[in-house]
DNA sequence: GTGAAAGCGCTAACAC
DNA sequence: GTGTTAGCGCTTTCAC
């Protein structure tokens, strides 16, 4: 078909290819008038420069991949919002990738991207990772930023939520609220982003003088089926008078499970958890939350992965921590 | 650098280019032997084919755009997490465009697209759009697949949800919970999708002989801030006693509306919403919904995209439309 | 079953 | 300020 390309917007000018491509990255070699014609022709022939034979003459793709364990998730998709946001305003385009918390498929696709298809990477990691040098090897190739979760043994540009003190205050609010028997909904366990919530409930829990035993941290839940009769299972025989869930997922079916033992929240069960849900105000009884600024986290990450793009950014071992915000509402009131 | 290319694993293996090539994409004359050993070579050198000069050669792209409004939506990322994982099941990368609403961006994206860039389209149009030429441009050039939300005086293939008859049944539902004012909170209005959505209302209003006047119906709600005041404006002087919101989004103010104005959901007033929310259950009342199968839509979308790659799709003019799914709860009890 | 050579469409180095 | 040329890395004729 007559796909129109340089060579013929070149000769349908006169000109030779060469000039018509500066005169498209406006030049300062080329003269406004030929800069003028060039335009015009290209806009009246409908011109678009094929970007395979651009990414692959100059070595750059105009590309981000953003990898994610899901995408249905209201923090990631909030993420993503941001990030698309950011490399629109650079013109630059959004590849995603879901790994659906499988270490297998991130490697993949991280090994994939050696191949140059992006210019950088921001990922959010699986919680399941065997062997991790793929990591290693993305990042020497280009720049990469993790955002929310990270690898504790892994170096790089890391924008995350001061995950230990929100969960330690989450536990003290549940403390403050009454609550002697704190129930902890574990998750993300194998990431960094895991722990120092585990490690925020646990401190603040001995800085309280509060048992702290193994059996009241629920593990293991997040990828099971059978996580609402865990849950529930927990909850009747532990009887916990208050509960921190370190995701969304897992507070979510401690309303169903209250529902069938017939308990109330808050009066017999505080609940607080992470949370990014919109409407936390609306659920009976309004929920109380740890809100991360998933926004602010896609477009910090971003921000500085193009800047990391500019060589405006130089330190490749930070950890920049954005603060959650603890929504105290109607689940944990005294 | 050490850039390792397929010349590299020629030489390294004393073979040229071309048998490489063949028997990295396994062609049938090459050897098992030969195959082997290039397999093996390419693994230990860490070997990722450049997508550029593949793709420019070979004129394709192995990569989908999908466009829709927001990616921070229940449905719409929902529809994106369907996408994405047939897409990597066919080995094809997914681009992602928010057009925010607007049609001019949604203009311009189509437009780049037409650089060869993608294979192929999915796009669930803006709701503000002016010249709408550009749709018919990317479909001249390649598979373009409408989900959710089209427009009726644009040809191609379509996967919808019946409108028209989830919101009649909605309304339906009202009726037979006893509402005689029933408001409707209009969305979509220059796409078919709101245009059903509401003739499916106002059918149905008219068949139980009930008032249908213009001034129960709420419109250009979405993307003004004082959307929350104008709905409460709207039910402290019309006085529903129920309400059909045609979209998540403005469900929620009358949440919000009722509690400011004394009201009790269903008791002075019902709701029903199309809605993707998924702790609609947990709400304060739980809240009845036309919950519309979000992952079905986006995977037949991709499924049929890619059976157009293919040439195992003929009809470009068709429309799929799959069954919502109404959920009655309390907030339309009577 | 394998190799040589041309070319996808663009851009950068080098001329003038 | 513009043109000529070479080449990015791959695939695909066409030879043999």
């Amino acid at each position: 078909m007559g796909e129109i390309n340089i060579k013929r917007l070149a000769s349908e000018l006169n000109l030779s290819a060469a000039t018509v491509s500066r005169a498209l990255r406006d030049s300062h070699e080329i003269s406004a008038e030929t800069k003028a014609r060039v335009m015009e022709m290209a806009k009246k022939l409908n011109y678009e420069p094929n970007p395979f034979a651009s990414s692959l003459r100059r070595q750059q793709s105009k590309t981000i991949a953003v990898i994610v364990p899901e995408v249905a998730n209201n923090f990631f998709s909030l993420a993503i919002k941001a990030i698309e946001e950011v490399a629109r305003a650079k013109d630059y385009h959004v590849l995603i990738y879901q790994t659906h918390e499988s270490g297998e498929i991130e490697a993949s696709f991280m090994t994939s991207l050696l191949s140059g298809r992006v210019d950088g990477v921001l990922i959010s990691p699986a919680s399941h990772v065997a062997n991790k040098e793929y990591f290693q090897k993305v990042s020497e190739k280009m720049p990469m930023v993790f955002f929310d979760r990270d690898h504790a043994d892994i170096e790089g540009v890391k924008i995350t939520t001061d995950d230990y003190d929100s969960a330690y205050n989450a536990t003290q609010h549940l403390v403050d609220a009454g609550c002697k028997t704190i129930g902890y909904l574990a998750a993300l366990e194998t990431l960094t982003t895991g722990k120092k919530r585990l490690q925020g409930y646990q401190d603040a829990l001995k800085n309280n003088n509060l048992k702290c035993q193994p059996d009241l941290i629920v593990s293991n839940c997040e990828n099971n089926e059978p996580c609402h009769s865990k849950i529930k299972d927990f909850i009747s025989q532990q009887k916990p008078d208050g509960i921190i869930s370190s995701i969304e997922e897992l507070a979510i079916p401690c309303y169903y499970a209250c529902k069938e033992l017939h308990l109330n929240i808050p009066k017999d069960l505080k609940l607080i958890t992470f949370s990014n849900l919109s409407h936390a105000e609306l659920l009976n009884p309004p929920l109380s939350t740890i809100n991360q600024p998933a926004f602010e986290i896609g477009n910090e990450a971003a921000t500085i992965l193009f800047k990391m793009f500019s060589k405006r950014w130089y330190d490749p071992n930070i950890t920049i921590s954005l603060k959650s915000n603890i929504i105290k509402r109607e689940s944990t009131r005294s």
